[in-house]
DNA sequence: TATGAATGAGTTTTCATTCAT
DNA sequence: GATGAATGAAAACTCATTCAT
C-alpha cells in the first residue's frame, strides 16, 4: 500500500516499522503498559519478536513513540485553529467542533491520553506538561486578540481562562465521550461553550466579582 | 510520635498497619503500581516483607486502600459544603477554598487522583466513575437551588455546568498546584471563579449564545 | 478424660499436647505434609501457634509423631495374633479379620499409610522398612510353625509367602477399602485367603511348579 | 550423545525439552514434588530457569509429564502379554519376567510409582485408579480364559485373584527390587508364582476353604 | 506456660532482551 | 534484515519459626 511493486527492496522496510507501531498503539490503547507484552505486539504486527528490536530500542521506547503518535493528532485538533482570522468566538467553536469529531473518531484510541497512564514515566510527564504549556500559550494569545478586539472582557485572568478552556475540552468533553461513553451532541456543546462565554450567573447580579463580598 | 508519651508501652499497637499504609501511599504517589514493590514498601515502613501481608491481603488490596485513603478526604472537600444554606455563589467559593487548602496540604498525596493511574483496575475505574457521578449530582442539585433562587441563569445546561465546575476544581486547580507546582493564590482563584460565574464574553455582546450564528 | 479434676495443674499439660497431636493427625490424613500448615493445626487444636512449638520441635517432628501414632495401631492388628496357639490357618484368618475391622473403623485415617506420603522423609522411610521387616519376620516364624505342623507345604519360599501375605493385607485389602471405597465382605475375604492358601491352579495340574517347563 | 555424528548442526534441536524432562524425572524420583525446585531441575538439565517454562506450562505440568513418562512403560510391561495365546500359566510367567526386567532396568525410575507420591494430586490419583482398573480387567479376562481352558480353578474369585496378582507384581516384586534393593532372582520369582498358583497349604488339607470352619 | 505478631528465606513464574542462525 | 529459542533478573507471596509479653 505504501510502496509500489517496482520498489520491492524497500517495500518491507517502512512496512515492518509501521506494522509494529500500529500494533503497539492498538495494544497500548487496550491495556496498561505493563499488561502489554512485546510478544503480543509482535504477534499482532505479524513479525518476529526480535524484529521489534530492529526498529525500536526497547519496550519503553516503543511506548513513547506510540504515545506521541496519538498525541500529535490530538494536539493538532487544537492548534490548527489558533491562527484563524475569524472572531475568537468562532475560533473557540471551531476548536471544540474539531475536537469532538476527533473524540468520536477515536473514542477508544484516546483512552491513552485520558487515563494518562504514560505519566508514570517521568520523562513523558515532562513532555506532556511542555506540550500543554505550548498549547496554553497559543490559547492565551488567542484570548489576548479577543480582548484587543473587544470580544472578550479585558479584566479576566487570561491564563485561567486558557486553562479552563483546555479542561473544558480535555476533561469535560473527553470524559463524557471516552469515559462515560456519552454521544455528545452539538446542542450540548453549545450549552457548554455558552457557560464558558457567558458564565452561569444571572443577569441581575451580573457584574459581581469573586470573592463573594460580605452581604 | 503518633502516640502520647504516657502510653509508652502500647506504642506499637495498631501502628504497623498505619505505618505500612502511609508508606504505601507515599510510594504509590511517587510511582506506578507496577513500579512500586512490596519490598520497597516494607522497607519504607520499616517492617518485614511478611508483615505487609499480615495486614493487607495483596499488593492490589493495599493499593485500593491507599487509593481510598486519599480519595475520601478529597471527596469530603466537595461534599461537606453541598448543603450549606448560604448563597450558591458563596458555596462555590467555599468549595473551591476548602479544595485549595486540601491541595496545598497534600500537594503530593493527590497526585494519586490527578494522574488517574488507578484507573487501570477496572474495579477502581468503576468506583471512581460512580463517585464522580454522585458528586456531579450533588453539584447539579446545588445549581438547581441557585436557579430557584434566581442566582443562576435558568437557561443553562445544569449537567454541563456541573461538569465544568468539577473540571475547574480537579483539573485546573489540581493541575496548577500538583503538576505545575504553582502556589495558587486566593486572587487567582477569584479570577477563575469569576470566569465560571460571569463568562469571558464582553458585556457588549453579552447575551449571545452558542453556536455562533452566521455573521 | 485423661486426668481427674483434682489434678488440675497437670490436666492441661497432657491435654494440650494431645489436642495438638490429634489435630495434626486429622490434618495430615486429609492433606499432604506440605499442604497442612502449622496455623491450621493450631486452629483445629484450639491453641496458639506458638504452643505447638512448646510440645513439638518442628513441623517435621510433629508429622513423625502423627505418623507413628497411626502406624502403631496398624501394626498391632497384625502382631497381636502372631503368637496364637491355634492353627496357622486360623491365625491368618484372625489377622485378616482384625485388619479388616481396623480398616473399616479408620477408613480415612489409614490413608496416611496407604499413600505413603511420609516416605519422602528418608528417616521415616527407613523406619517403615524396619517395621515391615520385623513384621515379616513375625509372619515367617508363623509359617515355619505351620510347616512344622505340616499345615503348610514345606517346599515354599517362606519369605515370599510372608511378603505376599503382607501385600494381601496392606495393598489388596487396604486398597479396596481405602482407595476404592469398597465395602469388603467376609465372604470376599475368604475367597482371597482361599487363593493364598490353595492357589489358583486347577487340581488337574496341581503339583506343577514355576518356572513353566517347555511343553 | 543422543544424535548421530552426521547431523552435528541440529544436535540441539528438540533436545532441550527432553533434557528437561529427564532431569525432572530424576529429581522427582529422588525427592518429593515440593522438595524439588524448578531451579534444581533447570540446573540439572543445564538450561536456564526460563527455558523450563518454554516447554512446560508449570511445575505441576512438568510433574504430570514426568509421571506419565514413567508410568507408560510400566503399564506396558503388563499389558503387552495380556493377549498371548499360550497357556495362562505361561502368560503370568511372561508378565512377571518382563516386569522384573523393567524393575531392574529402572530401579530408580519406578520409585515414582511405588511410593505413590503423585497421589497428592487429585487428578493423578484418579488417573492412577483408572489405569489400575483397566489393568485389573485385562488380568481378570486372562483368568477367565484360564478357567475356560480348565487351567484355573473355576471356583476362585476372579477379581480377588487379579488384585492379588497385581499386588504380587507391584508391591512384592517392586518392594523387593526398589525399596529393599534386593537382587531378585528367577528362582525366587518362580517360588513366588508357585505360591500364587498352588497356594501355601499342604496337600493333606488341600481342598479346604476359608473361612476356617470350627474344629 | 501460652501466645500470636513479626519476620525473611525460599519458591514459582513472567517477560524484556539478546544473539546465533 | 528477520527470527525466535534461550535466558535470568526481578517480583509477589507463603509459612515455619522465633520471641517479647
Amino acid at each position: 500500500m505504501l510502496m509500489t511493486v517496482t520498489n520491492n527492496r524497500k517495500k518491507d522496510f517502512g512496512n515492518k516499522r509501521e506494522q509494529i507501531l500500529l500494533a503497539a498503539v492498538e495494544m497500548f490503547l487496550e491495556k496498561d503498559f505493563y499488561q502489554v507484552t512485546i510478544t503480543e505486539i509482535a504477534e499482532r504486527a505479524e513479525v518476529g519478536k526480535g524484529t521489534v528490536y530492529e526498529y525500536f530500542s526497547s519496550k519503553e521506547g516503543l511506548f513513547k513513540e506510540s504515545f506521541s503518535y496519538c498525541a500529535d493528532s490530538y494536539l493538532q485538533s487544537f492548534s490548527k485553529h489558533l491562527f484563524e482570522t475569524t472572531s475568537v468566538k468562532q475560533t473557540l467553536q471551531d476548536i471544540v467542533n474539531t475536537h469532538l469529531e476527533l473524540l468520536k473518531d477515536n473514542r477508544n484510541k484516546l483512552h491513552l491520553l485520558f487515563n494518562e497512564r504514560p505519566l508514570s514515566f517521568q520523562e513523558l510527564q515532562a513532555w506532556v506538561i511542555d506540550r500543554r504549556q505550548e498549547l496554553l500559550e497559543g490559547i492565551t494569545n488567542l484570548f489576548r486578540k479577543g480582548i484587543d478586539a473587544k470580544e472578550i472582557r479585558s479584566d479576566i485572568d487570561i491564563e485561567m481562562a486558557g486553562r479552563l478552556f483546555l479542561a473544558l475540552n480535555c476533561v469535560v468533553m473527553g470524559g463524557m465521550v471516552v469515559l462515560d461513553n456519552i454521544d455528545l451532541e452539538e446542542e450540548q456543546l453549545s450549552k457548554l461553550l455558552d457557560i464558558f462565554w457567558n458564565g452561569i450567573g444571572n443577569l441581575q447580579v451580573r457584574g459581581d466579582r469573586f470573592p463573594v463580598s460580605a452581604e
